[in-house]
DNA sequence: ATTTATACGATTGTCGACAATTTATGAATT
DNA sequence: AATTCATAAATTGTCGACAATCGTATAAAT
């Protein structure tokens, strides 16, 4: 008789018994749409980073009035991705480069735990899942032409079920929930991969063969080293752009 | 000419010279009022975990309309402190046992990463100023009779100064601004502390002399191991409880 | 008596309007 | 010409009202 799935204060009404989920499956009503409509925007470059937003121009362009428009930046807001000043307005988040490295020493920290856990109780089945859409994208990448394109959207993808095969929702939560979002956003800017995507695939299947053997400790290393190689990749291209434009600014 | 304080991308309305902080200093508007005070309401256990809340109930509670409130409450939702069922309603957070575990999970990770860039990087007069508090702490403790309350009271410090000294401000915001009011909320529910209080010292002195001499990786092997046994005992006590009310369900 | 259907009540979702504040514009002054 | 001040425009914050949806209680039927 285990309390586990039982929150840990039974409270007064507690009759409800739906699906609390984590996140809401669809947008149900005009602000839950709006809010993903407006986020992937965001995500994809469709408003640029730093814009200013304006409620009237928003809701204007959802046809929509601005009560659930307000809503939808409160949600934003509370994810980080546009930033408010009361009385003032707000504007999409815009990273600095220290604020993205940032980023990735957050992703080492929180997606090594990942593969620990993972390491320690990922169903087999999802690790075959894993190899095969391993196997898949290197096969994509292969034939590809635009391979940098493909080897981002796999590298995602692998991240993201990595995580999920860590069993910790807290984790899914903040990772796939928050991060990945900015990830997201600035994929294209100074990320690798272009140059030896194969190294990357490599790494991949060390990680999951190192899960496959319950390694956890080897696992969480090989994955922050990995990631801590996309750091040090990105560092390095940032300098190498800042040069570049010292140079034609002289 | 370092670009680091400017953002990746230049856009085409830059000419706000304000700041826009990570967090709004005090709550200007109402809604940024009634969403601090529902917050705090929240950890502090002023509304009970698993609360169904009602939007005209709060609007009246707190004399306001229901528009702000709503604005307040969907920030809310963004920090996870609230679930919401678009039709239905919201209710306050509700963690099972297994969901107060996977907190530790992230905050072992994340915490341990901080602690490992504060021995890069943290200022020394800040080591010194966390070096006092603790001293200041186990002085404060040792008078207290009350010594439970003083000890979660300084732990939370204590992590909340090395997370701020690890100088990542995505670190600081997942953690100080999301995880820590979990942590908060849940404090005295399996939370440890009473019985050997000294040895949370102990383990408090010796990440700050890791810290202090540099070594990152025992500062954050060191952090790691704190909080795996704060995890450890939070799940023993879940245990002894579980056992305790079985015996009298019996 | 149990189940199904219906109507009621309450809550949530959406909208438009008004008040408060900020930003932009332009005129007057030094 | 630059600065300062005042006015005007635009945007944000707040409110109350109405529509849509859900939960519940009552009544009818098997």
């Amino acid at each position: 008789m285990s309390l586990n799935p039982q929150p840990l204060i039974i409270n007064d009404s507690a009759e409800n018994e739906q699906r609390w989920s984590v996140e809401s499956a669809d947008g149900q009503t005009l602000a839950d749409r709006v809010f993903e409509d407006i986020q992937e925007a965001i995500v994809t470059g469709s408003i640029a980073p730093g814009t200013k937003i304006t409620e009237p121009g928003l809701a204007k362009q959802y046809g929509i009035s601005r009560g659930p428009l307000r809503e939808a930046m409160r949600r934003l807001e509370g994810r980080h991705l546009v930033t408010r000043i009361p009385h003032v307005g707000a504007r999409v988040v815009s990273l600095t480069i220290a604020e993205l490295l940032e980023l990735y020493e957050v992703r080492e920290a929180m997606e090594g735990m990942a593969c620990r856990l993972a390491a320690r109780q990922m169903p087999q089945a999802e690790i075959d899942s894993l190899k095969a859409l391993l196997k898949k994208h290197e096969e994509q990448a292969e034939l590809q032409e635009n391979i940098a394109y493909y080897q981002k959207e796999g590298d995602l993808d692998f991240h993201y079920r990595l995580v999920l095969g860590s069993g910790n929702k807290k984790l899914m939560e903040l990772l796939c929930g928050e991060l990945y979002y900015l990830v997201r956003m600035y994929r294209y800017r100074f990320s690798a991969t272009s140059g030896r995507p194969q190294r990357a695939f490599t790494e991949h299947y060390r990680i999951v063969d190192a899960i496959e053997q319950r390694d956890e400790e080897l696992a969480e290393l090989l994955m922050r080293r990995h990631i801590r190689a996309s750091r040090n990749n990105v560092e390095k291209r940032f300098h190498e752009a800042e040069a570049k434009q010292a140079a034609e600014a002289q």
